[in-house]
DNA sequence: AGCACGCCGACT
DNA sequence: GTCGGCGTGCTC
């Protein structure tokens, strides 16, 4: 009797004998659901069930052409159900792509197996014929010494590899992995991205170190069909280099031999609906699982991980040098208090991109802000464009292109308060108010809805704005701009960023799209508008964050070799604008000092307890009304109260003394703490009031113990409230 | 996908 | 009071 499993649970069906024999636990099989059928996959088959007889439905058949799941990606998904408490159902079915779970003739005819391992490789000479070969460049001294150690490696290990940007991590990985590759001609590799736009470089870059390998990319905005054909090449083994972003933990490779995960401090790991994982974190439980090592390379680690390694948990590999001739940037301080701006930019900010541009340099302008202004205001009655779903303002944007720049004409778009004359000349239609959390938009309004005023004025600078006034400050410079909206057109940000390489840009304008992995070889000069964003932020990992965006950034500039002056001067600098220039964070990022910046924050975590010495999970309440998700927790926490008193009581489980030391505490709930429920920071989304309840532990095993008891108890609250439980949460 | 159930607004 | 729309949960 098989269990199958297809929504978020598992379900029994019974195996007829004449599909005895053919079904095994890795099989995919056709299952009656409802009224309807579908396709399942058999998780392991047991003698009997649960489930009354009469209920339990046949198997109908079995899907011959698809591949046998491989058992260790069961050990991963069960493991991945266990931690995040999910359902092996609601972590397997993300995994599998939906056209093969597409019921056979529903479709199309024929098989979709047999389609989609035709369509890999996607050129058929690609099949036997070598490609050319990239010459491997040679390592310095400390790549040399972090492959070594890689090398030497056998099992599982966790090397942190901490380089510098510029450091040429990516040459180490890929040595690495030809070295994995070459030892066994069965096994595969897993490489592993934050972001989709770093894909294409780096399988290119591996195309054409491996002329000989299959490379399958996993990532969610391929089509349909050619997500179908990587996937199945993944997991038949014809592709032995793997690269995608976090979904692609989760394809089951049946030949794992390596992982690594780059930028592993990046957030994007970190998936943020339905089941909740991090896909590096997850990374290191499948090199576990398979007895296989993994590498986890960033210039600016996660304090999970530099934390790990401060432990010795994971083998530090540092990068501690450019290649080649390349220095890092010198980081100016700009103090915005008591300056006269012009859009935004400092005096010396404006001076310094005018020096480099007549040096015939590029100039990055990095700003965390899309749109064209955070907010549009009525300066008579005070109305703000705020969004009637959410708790925040609805941006303004420009649509389609940028006015072409005024010049010395006068009335120019790029001035403060031009985005009047803009809505004057160019109508309502071109501007739009947009949501940036719920998505809701708007046209501009001619008037104040409050007051009726028409003269409405945009406050603030995003990306599209900032672009305008560097066309004025700069005329006749060509100026690009890089954010999430140019990128929403197919190709538009590698044209970009093509143009920028090509030498056809002298500056750069955009958002976190443009701090990563992205090498511009005449780019000398990054200039950060707002290095204050979330320096006060209530999320205690902000500073974190930001120390690593600005790190990020500030290792675009001056990679180029031939960038470095001989003669000691300075060959680029980054100027971050701020109005706390002394504030430790910035001492630390102008020394390039990621290990100073780290270990000050973890003495501070430490000392307040919070994560990495502590571990947390989230419950998340939303509703309509407030009260009622308030409500919702409330009575949650009060279940969870009494199954720790319970815990306590219960001379089945006597009080141990708890690792932690702190409490006496019962076995099953030890040093588990529950914070009060709390509206969250962003109270309202998309019409629905949200609130969270957070739950904190010194050790992770009772934090566990705890949220298995305390989830059935949940799900018998009553009321019209959604929930979710978000283990290890990055934003609280 | 298709159906039952329950909640809320509109109406005889 | 009842009817019915629609959002939500369930399918071994």
């Amino acid at each position: 009797m098989p269990a199958a499993q297809l929504g978020a649970s598992l379900f029994d069906y019974a195996l007829t004998p004449e599909l005895a024999g053919t079904v095994q636990a890795g099989t995919w099989v056709i299952v009656p659901w409802g009224r309807a059928r579908r396709v399942g996959l058999v998780i392991e088959l047991a003698d009997r069930s649960e489930i009354e007889a009469s209920r339990v439905k046949p198997l109908l058949d079995v899907l011959r052409d698809a591949p046998l799941l491989p058992p260790q990606w069961f050990a991963l998904l069960r493991f991945t159900a266990g931690y995040y408490h999910r359902g092996l159902g609601e972590v397997a079915l993300p995994a599998v792509p939906k056209l093969l779970r597409a019921l056979p003739g529903a479709r199309a005819r024929g098989s979709v197996f047999v389609r989609a391992r035709e369509r890999f490789p996607a050129d058929p000479r690609d099949a036997g014929a070598p490609r050319p070969r990239s010459a491997a460049p040679a390592l310095n001294a400390a790549q040399r010494a972090a492959l070594d150690a890689l090398l030497a490696a056998a099992g599982f290990a966790v090397h942190l590899l901490h380089g510098i940007t510029g450091s040429g991590k990516t040459e180490v990985y890929l040595h690495w992995l030809a070295a994995v590759l070459a030892r066994d001609a069965t096994r595969q590799v897993l490489l592993m991205v934050p972001e989709i736009a770093l894909t294409p470089q780096l399988a290119a870059q591996v195309a054409a170190r491996f002329p000989a390998e299959q490379l399958a990319v996993l990532h969610s905005d391929l089509a349909d069909g050619e997500r179908a054909a990587h996937w199945l090449a993944a997991v038949e083994g014809r592709a032995r280099v793997v690269i995608g972003t976090r979904l692609a933990v989760l394809a089951p490779l049946p030949a794992l031999a390596a992982i690594v995960v780059d930028e592993e401090h990046d957030a994007s790991y970190k998936q943020q609906e339905g089941v909740r994982y991090s896909a590096r974190d997850l990374a290191i439980v499948a090199a576990s699982q398979r007895g296989v090592p993994v590498v986890l390379g960033s210039a600016t680690p996660s304090l999970e991980s530099w934390l790990a390694a401060r432990r010795g948990r994971y083998r530090l590999l540092a990068l501690p040098d450019r290649v080649g001739e390349a220095r890092l940037p010198r980081v100016d301080r700009v103090d915005l208090r008591g300056k006269k701006l012009r859009c935004d930019l400092a005096p010396e900010s404006i001076e310094a991109i005018g020096e480099t541009l007549a040096r015939g340099e590029q100039v990055l302008v990095f700003i965390n802000r899309r749109g064209y202004a955070p907010v549009l205001t009525c300066e008579v009655c005070g109305w703000l464009s705020r969004c009637a779903n959410c708790s925040a303002y609805r941006v303004m944007h420009r649509i389609g292109r940028a006015p072409r720049p005024a010049g010395s004409a006068g009335g120019s778009l790029a001035h403060d308060g031009a985005a009047r004359d803009g809505l004057a000349r160019g109508g309502p239609s071109r501007y739009r108010l947009v949501c940036h959390h719920c998505g809701a938009e708007q046209a501009v309004p001619h008037a104040c809805p409050d007051c009726g005023n028409v003269d409405l004025k945009a406050l603030g600078r995003g990306t599209q704005r900032l672009e305008e006034s560097l066309a004025e400050l700069f005329p006749g410079r060509r100026i690009a701009r890089l954010d999430r909206d140019v990128a929403r057109t197919r190709g538009a940000a590698q044209k970009v960023i093509a143009a920028a390489h090509a030498g056809d840009v002298d500056i750069l304008v955009g958002t976190q799209m443009l701090a990563k992995g992205h090498d511009f070889r005449s780019l000398t000069l990054v200039v950060a508008i707002d290095g204050d964003a979330g320096l006060f932020s209530s999320d205690f990992r902000a500073p974190e964050r930001l120390f690593a965006i600005l790190m990020q950034v500030a290792g675009r500039a001056g990679r180029a070799e031939r960038g470095s002056a001989s003669d000691g001067a300075d060959a680029s600098r980054m100027i971050v604008q701020t109005r706390f220039p002394d504030h430790p964070l910035f001492e630390y990022l102008s020394r390039h000092d990621y290990a100073g910046f780290a270990d000050a924050q973890l003495a501070e975590r430490r000392e307040v307890g919070l994560p990495p010495y502590r571990f947390q999970a989230l419950l998340r309440a939303d509703a309509p009304a407030l009260a009622d998700a308030l409500g919702f927790l409330a009575r949650a926490k009060e279940a969870g109260c009494l199954l720790q008193a319970s815990a306590l009581a219960s001379p089945a489980a006597p009080p141990t003394t708890g690792a932690a030391g702190a409490h006496d505490d019962g076995p099953g709930t030890a040093a588990v703490a529950l914070l009060d429920p709390v509206p969250m920071a962003m109270s309202r989304l998309a019409g629905r009031e949200r609130a969270q309840l957070l739950v904190e532990s010194a050790a992770r095993r009772p934090l566990h113990r705890f949220l298995e008891a305390w989830l059935p108890a949940l799900r018998e609250i009553p009321g019209a409230v959604r929930w979710q439980l978000d283990v290890d949460p990055l934003e609280i």
